[in-house]
DNA sequence: GCGGTCCTGTCAAATCCGTTACAGAGCCTT
DNA sequence: AAGGCTCTGTAACGGATTTGACAGGACCGC
């Protein structure tokens, strides 16, 4: 099933984006926003969407080189039909036109194993049981991250912050732990990241939440961090990138599951907080204004 | 935007199947066999392919309660629509509909539909050219984040640091704005992730630096934010996600790429800073020690 | 300020499409 | 075995859609 390298409409756009005018860039954005559906209705629904009139969809069409609107819209279909059939797993090239050698095919292809593999190994029960014990509000959930992963984990607090309250981000500075340690009660949670190389005072800081008996969750890459030994709850995830640096996308990926896992189990109490805290933020914008 | 809990196509299917004549089941076999696209061409088409008449194809529309072969095509489109970008249809519909499906599985899929349209739609020499803007070392590089993304400009911050002197992360207050802004020199260049809620006062910041002649750089999701009329490079992403709030491990991805793709440009030089990096690491570490 | 070029919408014509009416064919029932 | 019912295709009609021609209008250069 040979392809002969038909020239995808994505390429096409770009190709000629140069030579754009505004009303055919409108089609463009229109179509890119709700790709490609936007062109699969009739000429006339395309164009009212963006607002243009229907000649100069044809005159779009024929400038990426079709010889009319049906034969646009017959690329566009033959295209979808591709993606959708195409299973997951034949992935040839992610990027189209860009070479097997470009960083965005060989990190596209490096970050899909990653996951694909990560999410095989993981246990769906205990993810589960993970997301009940993040989601109970009876005690107090503490998240930190090493050098680099504190960004993610301050992604995972900034969420779960908006979902439940009595969720604390832990600095990654070990000076000011103590302070922390002192709030953490005897069936609180601390949520670990850490990823090669591994920290030794995060171990620390494991061991003294450990005997404080704090419920350790430890977020690692497939070689374990040390913290393990300690934790109730460890995921072992797939990091490697075609690059100097390990890949935090499956960690990220980890923390957005985690919260939508627990705003799924209380649902009602998580929307009346959030609608809460949007009147709170829509408040504080109009007092600063 | 009410939404009556269609019934969705292959429910309808199911419901009639009994009821089916031979040459209906030609075409539903068709339409399952390369669903929904096939059904998404003109009636001529779908009845050829299925070998059938066109009044067979509309008798079928007609049994599966649409008042013509439009509203038939309308409603699968519809549902494409909905299936490939994961609009609001939020957390009340996928809770209930699907319990078979684990919230990771549908993450993973959501996340990887996300990447691959991304990219698909990405311009691999735009990426490079922006690359070759950033790891420029001539000119400092800026970044700044909204809300949720400021954890992801912190993340970009954090590795561009380590690869190339001059990049500095703008904090997300309006406040502290003034004394960057003074920074900023012709020919820099400005990061912004605005992913909606857009905000008003992140374009109002691109204003002032696209003043001063900086290049400005977006990262944004498919709708576009509004600071994408003064930038010199647009990224529009992905983010929908099967949750109540949008997915960031698209911006995240792209973030590697382009560390990675930097790192790439002027490897000797990365390699050294690097070097000297670990070493004041190491120093420092063992004075505190 | 003037002419030209490019962009864009209105309008009309031709084509294609969806729809309906009708007739033939197959099959079960009587 | 004949009648009738259901299923299915052919043909023709009406309509929507695509397409081409044309003109108004904005913008740029001279």
């Amino acid at each position: 099933m040979k392809k002969p390298a038909r020239t995808t409409i994505a390429e096409r756009l770009r190709l000629k984006a140069a030579v754009m005018t505004p009303s055919e860039n409108a089609l463009v954005a229109c179509l890119v926003e709700d790709y490609p559906v936007a062109g699969l209705s009739s000429m006339a629904e395309f164009a009212a969407r963006a607002k243009v009139s229907t000649p100069t969809v044809l005159r779009l069409a024929k400038k990426l080189g079709f010889a009319g609107f049906p034969a646009f819209q017959r690329a566009l279909r033959e295209e979808l039909a591709e993606q959708l059939q195409t299973p997951i797993t034949k992935h040839d090239r992610w990027s189209a036109e860009a070479p097997d050698a470009h960083i965005l095919n060989r990190f596209g292809a490096a970050v899909f194993g990653n996951l694909k593999t990560s999410i095989k190994l993981l246990d769906h029960r205990a993810f589960d049981q993970l997301a009940a014990v993040i989601a109970n509000r009876k005690h107090a959930v503490h998240i930190i991250g090493g050098r680099i992963t504190k960004t993610i984990a301050e992604y995972l607090h900034t969420h779960l912050h908006m979902v439940r309250p009595g969720a604390t981000l832990v600095p990654p500075t070990p000076g000011l732990w103590p302070q922390h340690l002192l709030n953490m009660e005897p069936g609180d949670t601390l949520i670990i990241f850490d990823i090669r190389r591994y920290d030794p005072q995060m171990l620390a800081l494991a061991r003294l939440a450990h005997e404080r008996r704090v419920r350790i969750v430890l977020i690692t890459d497939q070689w374990t961090s040390p913290v393990a030994a300690l934790a109730e709850f460890t995921l072992p995830l797939r990091i490697a990138a075609p690059s100097r640096w390990d890949s935090n996308i499956v960690p990220l990926f980890i923390a957005e599951a985690l919260i939508a896992a627990v705003a799924n189990q209380h649902w009602p109490e998580t929307k009346k907080r959030i609608g809460e805290l949007e009147a709170l933020s829509d408040a504080t914008r109009r007092k600063r204004t």
